[in-house]
DNA sequence: GTGAAAGCGCTAACAT
DNA sequence: ATGTTAGCGCTTTCAC
């Protein structure tokens, strides 16, 4: 540094009297890099997907890392026309929780093969894609499932149900396997009920119930594989009267409205944070795949007093 | 149009097979234009905030913008950041739900300011900040909390108290004139209990109510100026015992947990959509000002049970 | 150690 | 009607 203190002062003092500012689009052009991340979630709204958005924030804003954020709304075409929108804003990595499909259901992930293909570093969340999106940062829910339907198995359960969406997504199924786990390790007995629509009035969630309830074959207890379907067990077990049917569901009740639901915690916002570190770490040293990481989940084992 | 039909299909062809997209980066150089409008929140998780999410959303995305979102957390500092960082990524526009101080707290619009001074285009959603951010987009907040005690009222309350937090922003400020218009109107008595802090744990919302109870003089209703407090409200009521008092509120129960509050609901959707829609006309015309635009509230009227 | 120049990818204005 | 060029604001390289 050759350059006089006093001139550096005087350069400083004008550029910030003229409000000088670097053109970040200018830096993004010459650089090849936006230092812009993008992000894309089925649904914001989901108190699931807000928390790892904050996770990302967190991580991100410190590291001077912009947010793109789009929703596909549960829409898997959306969802497409969402990323190649990211794509083409030439973000420098992509953070997405995956659009899940009922098993069964036409699927196209051509939008996120095109990802590795214009090798854009991207990590999924909370699921992954095999064999197209293997960087990945999960949860353990295989675990989470299995202490789950084990706390109902302590509560005093000798029949524990499955209830959930039959949706293609790695961590339902792994959700499921850990119930299996738990069932067959404790040889009790089960009931799957698999929805295979998400629209809550159509599907047969109540007429299923219902025809054992009349039956008198209601397990003893259920794990629910997510919260939203929680309250609707909850609600329709209440309409059957089956009041002593318990409920563990992956999820938590807002404070002002305890069910009393075996509630298990994930770590949501740490998911966030591990996979803004993990892009952060991407982009800087230009790789474009990766492994997965699963973080452990917790269980609330101290509310199991059933619904 | 003389390039031969032949010519353009070759060039279009190989364009695809070299999978050609035009650099947004260079075009924004060139242009001076982003496509890329900024979005500030204080808090993506609460319904309000997504839904006028939801409802910018459909508005820019098929007008070709990109949203580039941040989150303040109801921190005056970090909404400042935000801003700046926005400005600083030459976003061609900014749709802002400004955060709200307390009263008498220490508050700075300097960034807000500053919007206006670069002349970036701003619309200001929810609320507007007087002299600084006057382009807005509002409910009709004064009719609304005007209505929602008529509906106490005629549901037999002698007597309605207003509760809320004593914030320094226009749409609540408005929700209690409506509320004190409403109350003179009928010539009723009142009780108005202002929140100094946002934390739930501390302020004297419970100890007040308790010393009503005690006293013989609580309020046969009460207008509850925010959802996430009427949950509160609702929780100590029926703590003290004081089950025939009536709630009407600002917002709306989940399905699976109806409290029986009468529920005020407000156009968030459309709030964003209309917001949304005029930063574009604004961007496309080169305008940074405008006129404050109110769109008016829904009161569920066919809920009247109280608590 | 400092200053000049080239060029990122595009588009608008300009010659042909 | 088509082809060429200058330049958006920055950074990196290369002379000096």
């Amino acid at each position: 540094m050759r350059i006089s203190a006093k001139t550096q002062d005087r350069i400083h003092r004008l550029a910030a009297e003229r409000h000088y500012r670097p053109s970040s689009v200018a830096q993004a052009l010459r650089s090849q890099r936006t230092r812009t991340v993008g992000v894309v979630f089925p649904d914001v709204q989901e108190t699931f997907m807000n928390r790892v958005l904050k996770g990302i924030e967190t991580e991100l804003h410190p590291a001077d890392y912009r947010l793109m954020i789009s929703t596909s709304y549960f829409n898997g075409e959306t969802e497409a026309k969402n990323v190649r929108n990211l794509l083409d804003h030439e973000v420098d990595g992509l953070l997405i929780v995956p659009y899940a499909p009922f098993r069964g259901e036409a699927h196209v992930f051509d939008h996120l093969a095109e990802i590795v293909e214009r090798d854009v570093p991207a990590v999924a969340i909370d699921r992954y894609v095999p064999g197209v999106l293997d960087a990945a940062v999960v949860a353990d829910d295989f675990t989470a499932a299995r202490r789950g339907v084990e706390a109902l198995i302590a509560g005093g359960c000798g029949s524990v149900g499955y209830v959930g969406f039959d949706l293609e997504i790695t961590s339902l199924a792994e959700r499921y396997r850990g119930y299996q786990t738990a069932l067959e390790t404790a040889e009790l007995d089960g009931e799957t009920i698999l929805l295979t629509e998400r629209n809550p009035a159509a599907g047969d969630l109540h007429s299923r119930l219902a025809r054992l309830s009349a039956d008198g074959a209601m397990p003893d207890g259920f794990l629910v594989s997510s919260n939203g379907l929680s309250y609707r067990m909850w609600r329709i077990l209440d309409a059957l009267g089956e009041k002593r049917t318990k409920l563990a569901k992956f999820g938590e009740d807002p404070h002002w409205a305890e069910t009393g639901m075996i509630q298990i915690r994930q770590p949501h916002e740490e998911l966030g944070q591990r996979a803004a570190r993990r892009i952060c770490t991407m982009i800087a040293d230009g790789i474009t795949t990766g492994e997965r990481e699963v973080l452990s989940a917790e269980w609330a084992s101290d509310k199991e007093d059933g619904i």
